[in-house]
DNA sequence: CTCACATCATAACAGTTGTTATGTTATTCA
DNA sequence: TGAATAACATAACAACTGTTATGATGTGAG
């Protein structure tokens, strides 16, 4: 096992504090022990506590953000931004602690202008992908012309990061149909 | 000044030092700094921390609320339920507080079952209040008839939530104006 | 073998935390 | 006036925090 398993080790037993904790309560000695080590082990794979945070959150972005890239690659037309929208929403029990870490983080964010500003770039990420998303739609006439693209991007974010807070606080409200009913509903007003 | 108004203080200083700090660094000590004065003002009006915490995010709540209520006394039909969500909406500098305070709650909550729990009375309470709105609109005919009110009331407070942390995230990406159309999109398409 | 280095354990550091107890001062009321 | 209580200050408490230094053990290369 080589150093870059390991320390995706140390990071996934932080990640299962912050989802059993909180990220306030995380600490080096909770994630050693959680790890069934030593916090020698937690010092010497990362520099800070920010710096595990911060590996342990990017874990979470990035394979959310593969999972839409390959949705992307096994679909086409409107039916391809459904599945990307789709795929980054918690319809399963599992993809649930995947948001608890995420808004965990972002309520830890306030008040933190740094961490605020990694968020940016994230949603900025994102909206870049789904406005490239969209600008094929709207070019295959699939979607309507009087779009603004930019903001129909962000009206799709905001529309996962509603119902993957809803599903955090309330899960019986949000079954996986009716997640997929909410987004197939919004997509759909946006058809030509 | 009475007692309730000295305990409105205390809280309100607490809410300042969460917005500026975070919540996890909102201590006791710098809640009675923020306030001028010392710790023993502060657990002599909350027996805890936790109290405190709860109180204030609580007047966040309800003074929401309030404006949403007061709207709905002042409006009639579908624009009534458009200014009753608006009213929860960020959609001036200052109402960004509110949220920075609810997301940090939010964060906060995450691996505390009861906070999480009491974050779900909220809910079911706001959904109810939706509910209602959208029966009335149904029974109107305003509405189309085949909607499913409570999904559609929990839609609602999907897209209120997005557009909170997306606010708060990047305040930049999101006017008034857009804020509006994104509210007046998602409920024309409930019009029968 | 041996030296270097990676891996981990242990312990100590100074700082911060919520809570509690004990003061001190002011106000109210009989 | 005097006694009781509210309103606050101060200080101490043990528990916990992230960080750092130092020591131990193994492992692989020359």
């Amino acid at each position: 096992m080589g150093y870059d398993d390991r320390r995706l080790e140390v990071a996934q037993a932080a990640w299962r504090v912050i989802i059993r904790e909180g990220l306030d309560r995380t600490s080096m000695r909770a994630i050693a022990q959680e790890l069934g080590s030593s916090t020698g082990v937690v010092t010497h794979y990362f520099r800070d506590k920010e710096e595990l945070i911060l590996f342990a959150l990017e874990q979470v972005v990035e394979s959310t953000l593969e999972a839409m890239r390959a949705c992307a690659k096994r679909q086409q037309g409107i039916e391809r931004l459904e599945q990307m929208i789709a795929a980054a929403l918690p319809l399963e029990d599992s993809d649930r602690d995947d948001w608890k870490v995420w808004i965990a983080f972002l309520g830890y964010s306030i008040g933190r202008d740094r961490l605020i500003q990694q968020h940016q770039k994230r949603y900025d990420r994102i909206r870049q992908i789904l406005y490239q998303e969209l600008a094929n739609l709207q070019a295959t006439k699939l979607i309507r012309a009087d779009l603004d693209l930019t903001l129909e991007a962000n009206a799709l974010i905001t529309l996962v990061d509603g119902i993957g807070t809803g599903v955090v606080i309330c899960p019986e409200q949000f079954s996986a149909e009716q997640q997929r009913y909410l987004v197939h509903q919004h997509i759909h007003a946006l058809q030509a």
